[in-house]
DNA sequence: ATGCCTTTGTGAACGCGTGCACAAAGATGG
DNA sequence: CCATCTTTGTGCACGCGTTCACAAAGGCAT
């Protein structure tokens, strides 16, 4: 996922509802509009994980927390399931959102259609180059840095997208949340430290890639076992290099330079 | 996570390295980075985990699955962790990149540095829109859907973003994957099916908010426990008849799919 | 060399998430 | 009302990931 990981640990479990539960609610949610829309009225817990793409057992124990909101022998009402998943996950209110750093990424995100779409409303487009203020981007006007605190305090807004380059990004963050922010959706590439009570999710395409890139290694590596290395192994750390775990994944081992 | 999670269950693991781990490596070898750059030569894994973010515990237990390149009582040499780990990621080779959807999202990914910054090379920009073929975006001129499989083959791209409507991505999907492209990073909002030895990681903002709302709600909720439902819980799936809700409850999202 | 101090590497315990498999629940038809 | 069939809801087992805690390893000073 493209998607933060290590969120709380377990301080206190939100009624029950499991942090992988939650995080494929909207998935679901996702699916079961679909349904909605081109009115099919029941679904079974089989359709539905097809459509999710996820396990038939996974999807009803994911439902079973929420409560027995379906129908043995039949399936789930997809308008009532629609109806509980949003409010379970707080889309039945509407969410300001601001947006910070109104760059190539910035304004890709307020152009976003899939904002909207799902209760979340773009309050505020802020930057901090000068030049930038007043334009409009996606029919909302830039304003600048100095008007952050203002904007948050009078939108009631608590959730805020960091999309600044990292080196600002923790500067930003910092300020969002002495202004009341207590969500942050971060695209800057640095780790954010912020206050208990503050959740944070990163987004990273660099590290999406990077792992993709791990695994088509893996599969080249399999398909050719026979790779030479391009560059040399650099230096080992001095002479430190005890032991390996048997043989490497590819053959190449580190000299041992010795002492 | 932003980040899918369903990834591989268990097939056949890349002899001893859990795909937690690899999610992290990134992570690692940024902070490292860092520290190269200020010219550090080395760093306790209390320092590095410090850096990324996570558990020194956890750090260390990583780099265990690496092998064993630190020294006790002295820490890591970080020139020579940045290499193990970008050889562990295969980054010490090229990857070829084809970015499928030039919109908004498309033309930000295009203009990201932190593209090429990690051996990840833009090879092409791929549109079905015509007027688009032929425009220089972020250098690159943009190419029409119709020359992908050639420009596939010609770069030996293995890797591809899918930056499309949520209509067209499966489609787009298909084509890719028809072509050669084995490891797919997809931005639609959509689950792709894809045949046994292609990966897929998804990054879905929409899906992020989702669950920043409702820890959100969560906190709320805390805070004032005297909270009663607002909307009423719609009609409960009562009789499984043919009904047929027109006008659903009015809890129901907009939930319109951007085209 | 020897002893002390720092830090790694890892064994083991624990908790969470996943998926199987099935009993219970309800619908449907006779 | 009963039989049968479908599908839910969940108990249970298993494996992965996380974390603790500590012995071993190495540097460094004496
Ligand atoms: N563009 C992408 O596709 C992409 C992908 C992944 C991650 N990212 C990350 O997202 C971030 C933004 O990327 P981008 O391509 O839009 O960069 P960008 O340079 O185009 O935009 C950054 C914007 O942030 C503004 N800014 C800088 N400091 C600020 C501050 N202190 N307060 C408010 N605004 C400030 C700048 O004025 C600029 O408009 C970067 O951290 C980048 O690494 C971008
Ligand atoms: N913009 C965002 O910040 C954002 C955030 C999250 C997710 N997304 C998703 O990313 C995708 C792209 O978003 P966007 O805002 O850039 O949309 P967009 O409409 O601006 O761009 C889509 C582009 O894809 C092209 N396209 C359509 N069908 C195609 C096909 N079959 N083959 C090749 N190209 C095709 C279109 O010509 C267009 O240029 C959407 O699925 C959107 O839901 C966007």
């Amino acid at each position: 996922m493209a998607t933060g990981r290590n969120h709380r640990p377990a301080t206190s479990r939100s009624r029950g509802i499991p942090e992988a539960t939650v995080a494929r609610l909207p998935l679901y949610l996702r699916a079961l509009t679909a349904l909605s829309e081109r009115s099919v009225p029941t679904v079974s817990s089989e359709e539905l994980a097809a459509a999710a793409g996820v396990n038939s057992a996974k999807l009803r124990k994911d439902f079973s927390y929420l409560g027995s909101y379906g129908t043995r022998g039949v399936g789930y009402d997809v308008e009532y399931l629609v109806y509980q998943i949003s409010r379970e996950l707080g889309l039945t209110q509407d969410w300001p959102v601001v947006i910070v750093g109104i760059g190539n990424l910035g304004a890709a995100l307020a152009n976003y259609g899939g904002f909207a779409s799902r209760g979340f409303r773009v309050a505020a487009l802020i930057d901090a180059d000068p030049s930038l203020a007043g334009k409009p981007v996606a029919g909302i006007d830039v304003q600048h840095t100095d008007a952050l605190e203002q904007i948050i305090a009078d939108n009631g807004v608590s959730i805020g997208v960091i999309a600044t380059p990292a080196g600002s990004a923790q500067q930003v963050c910092d300020r969002l949340v002495a202004a009341g922010i207590t969500s942050i959706l971060n695209f800057a590439p640095t780790v954010l430290s912020v206050p208990e009570g503050v959740d944070v999710r990163k987004v990273d395409l660099s590290i999406e890639l990077q792992i993709l890139a791990f695994h088509e290694q893996r599969k080249a590596g399999e398909d050719a076992p026979e790779e030479e290395e391009t560059a040399p192994p650099a230096a080992p750390p001095a002479a430190a290099v005890t032991k390996r775990p048997g043989p490497g994944p590819d053959g190449d081992v580190p000299a041992v330079m010795p002492a």
